[in-house]
DNA sequence: TCAAACTGAGTTAGCGCTAACGTAACCAGC
DNA sequence: GCTGGTTACGTTAGCGCTAACTCAGTTTGA
């Protein structure tokens, strides 16, 4: 392994003090241009590149940030860890990715070594934290984004991102309504997720503006799974078989209640229009192709990773980011 | 923002000197049982943490690996870095993830960024760097595994996980030849990429096996997309509507192939019988449930991250692991 | 009984970098 | 000619931690 070049070896080279070489190569004032030039001409021919953590603990900033999601795996957080990754090479900004398993207590440990980094914020997707869990993570880190989940105190470190989940699910029943079908059915997530709430919501107003009454029978909550979205309408769909519109928690939901439904004999659309969220590429790799709320995933995550850097360099803070998806009606629906 | 408490702090109220709360928090012996008890009872009740900045600049080991892949978005990298993180976290080790977009220089400026954390490795999946290029970089990096590619040179810190992609193409020639399927096309990924030369060669040794002509006119190459899958399969169902087996790149261009057979009323797996690689989940979602060479990819994560901690702890290094796929009879063949 | 060997600490130095202050040289202005 | 203000650097100290050495007191063994 080759040994590392530091600021003395080219302070030694270039015959100035240490503090010379770190203004050069930090482009600050206090140095004649061609002292300059002659420094940077030198770190370039010795290959020197200041050690990040060394920087890290003079200045107490690490242009490092953490990312936690449930699971990398799962496209929606691939996708936004995707734009997050891409906003934070651009910003010359690091990523530590950590996986929570959708498990509060691991989440936890994960926000614990994190923190041990010194990083200069986090961005927390979809936490199971409680509300007192995430003040107190609020409290200790510089910064935090939130997204797809929200706190109801304002903090100056804090910003949250939010789909609109409940115009979202109202746009879905309108879109059902415009198709004159009336035995609408929700599978929802999980039954402790937030935005599975606020779509319930959003779906009970639909109902509501369109004078259906509200059936619970016409409700299944779910994995957020393509296996959940099969178990889910295998269920609805014996319990009642005159359903004709299924509004899924998500594209991996719709695209299980699909195939179900089809193996009940059922056509989609014809029979049974489905409708899914977020526009995961498997939306359009199923066929039919899924009529589903399309969620810029890519851009949640860059303008995550973007708040989050205002809010270091305190350019920002406190604001509540509502994200409005848009209906992409293609041929489930 | 809270303060944090430092190893001065704990010192302090414990009446020690800094040295012995360091040895009483790493564990190491010089100190009476009772005063490394009275010291972590102080740690704990004062919340301290050890920065693992500052740790790394005296010890010169972070704990920290990079892990480069093209796309995190990816099924195929997105389940080898689950596996990845999961071992990391078993092992108390953290990730920095960054991808390259496929782009040579884009992975060589990640690496650059990298290296300037101070990490004490690198996974790096299917690199696109030269073999210069990629021997400089096992030089300046303490230990390297590199996934999905290989290099002449054996080096005491670098280990090499490969799929036995040659052996793969074999055996999915075998079970087309099983089924009596002579007309094989195989639909290769990018022209450059080192898989898909080795699985080219499989693909040619099977067919050497069977005593059946090697036809270029069977051979179609393209993007490892779904997008990629389909105008490949188009150009070659025109060009030879005989055919009546694909054996695609990976899961990807399966899932785009089979579609495009089904619209040119070619029934799967009756009319053209069809196999992929990796088994990613969507090969079980799609149906016709596509047929496809297992791999074990969480494993390969884990595998990776688990050589690379061996190689930075001096236990391995200079090994070659070759991974065998298995046959996962679905579907579509 | 006394030197050698161990125990349980403390002290010093330094990882690579930067903030904050110090200082010599130069220049303008009255 | 001297004050006061720049300019262009150097010096000092310290971020939080640990490796390596030091040292006083205790134990061991012949």
């Amino acid at each position: 392994m080759i040994k590392r070049t530091t600021l003395a070896d080219i302070a030694k080279a270039a015959n100035v003090s240490m503090m010379t070489v770190s203004r050069a190569i930090n482009n600050k004032p206090g140095l004649s241009d061609d002292l300059r030039q002659r420094i940077l001409d030198l770190v370039d021919e010795m290959g020197y590149r200041p050690n990040t953590f060394a920087r890290g603990l003079a200045t107490q900033q690490t242009t490092t940030v953490g990312l936690v999601v449930p699971d990398n795996t799962n496209p929606f957080f691939a996708q936004i860890a995707r734009g997050v990754e891409d906003a934070a090479f651009e910003n010359l900004y690091s990523i530590f990715l950590v996986n929570t398993n959708e498990d509060a207590a691991r989440e936890t440990a994960a926000l614990e070594t994190l923190w041990q980094k010194g990083i200069d914020g986090v961005i927390l997707c979809s936490s199971r934290q409680s509300e007192e869990a995430l003040e107190y993570q609020v409290q200790r880190f510089p910064a935090i984004v939130l997204v797809n989940r929200e706190l109801k105190e304002p903090h100056a470190n804090l910003i949250t991102i939010n789909v609109n989940d409940q115009r979202s699910a109202q746009r879905v029943l309108q879109h059902f309504l415009d198709l004159d079908r009336k035995q609408i059915a929700y599978i929802g997530g999980p039954i402790n997720s937030f935005s599975n709430q606020r779509r319930l919501e959003g779906y009970k107003t639909g109902l509501r503006f369109a004078e259906i009454p509200f059936d619970p029978q016409l409700v299944e909550s779910t994995q957020p799974t393509t296996e959940g979205g099969r178990e889910a309408a295998a269920v609805l769909l014996q319990r009642r078989p005159d359903v004709n519109a299924i509004f899924a928690y998500n594209d991996l939901v719709a695209v299980g209640a699909m195939q179900v439904c089809q193996e009940f004999g059922k056509k989609v659309p014809e029979d049974v229009a489905i409708i899914g969220v977020d526009d995961i590429p498997l939306a359009t790799i199923i066929r039919p192709q899924l009529t589903t709320m399309h969620v810029a995933l890519t851009n949640i995550g860059r303008l995550a990773m973007r708040a989050l850097i205002d809010i270091i360099t305190g350019e920002g803070g406190s604001a509540a980011f509502q994200i409005e998806p848009e209906l992409f009606i293609r041929d489930s629906a």
